[in-house]
DNA sequence: CCAATGCATATCCATATGGGTATACAATTG
DNA sequence: CAATTGTATACCCATATGGATATGCATTGG
């Protein structure tokens, strides 16, 4: 039952390290399977699966010219990552706070 | 090869909806194995697994306290998530900044 | 209408992984 | 020292999944 049905989910969709890859080129635009094949250096099926994925978690949206399916991206589904991260991120930036507490300390000492 | 070595990644740590509800249960503070266990509902062994698969990407560390393990959290070790979806934020935003202007051309039109 | 092009899907194989259960171990307690 | 407690590991099983390859389809060009 590896990651069980998880797949339906953003969180998964982005731990796949070429998926962040089709996501990060299609931040320039639109663009069709094709030329995301030439760009990740994949197999043509290998991509397809992977945007097929990306689809299902509302990652992508496609659209159809002629043959062609152009991949659009849709940000919006990233936003619970973005939102669980973001609730841990005063925690890691608390210790610049304590850092910056002792170097004060430590400059009141002289 | 289900998703390729990326085990010691941080991004596949927090896929696991389980690691996340743990790494959430830090957030409270240090906390021992068995008392993750019962959080958690899972059986003692997955807890275990769980954590190492954490530690591994440095999410959480350990303490050795008697025969109990202290597990806390690490932030830090989220920040490389945080970096890269916060570069995606500007995109979904843009969409409320669409919006407004639309909707000001709508009101300039009255 | 036939060949070519652009994709999606099906199938096969290998493996990573989650849950279950048993077990090994160290520390603590009596 | 024996029993108990707190964890980590080892195994087994089922399944999700990634890559490879073949194939099915629809659209387009000659």
């Amino acid at each position: 039952m590896a990651r069980a049905a998880t797949t339906a989910d953003a969180f998964n969709a982005v731990a796949e390290p070429r998926r962040r890859e089709i996501l990060d080129a299609l931040t320039q635009g639109e663009r069709p399977v094709n030329e995301l094949v030439t760009l990740l250096g994949l197999a043509q099926p290998h991509v397809s699966r992977h945007l097929r994925v990306l689809r299902e978690v509302g990652a992508v949206v496609v659209r159809e010219e002629g043959r062609q399916r152009l991949y659009r991206l849709n940000p919006q589904a990233l936003k619970p990552i973005h939102d669980w991260v973001a609730s841990y991120q005063h925690l890691w930036e608390e210790r610049f706070d304590l850092l910056e507490d002792v170097l004060g300390d430590l400059k009141d000492e002289h």
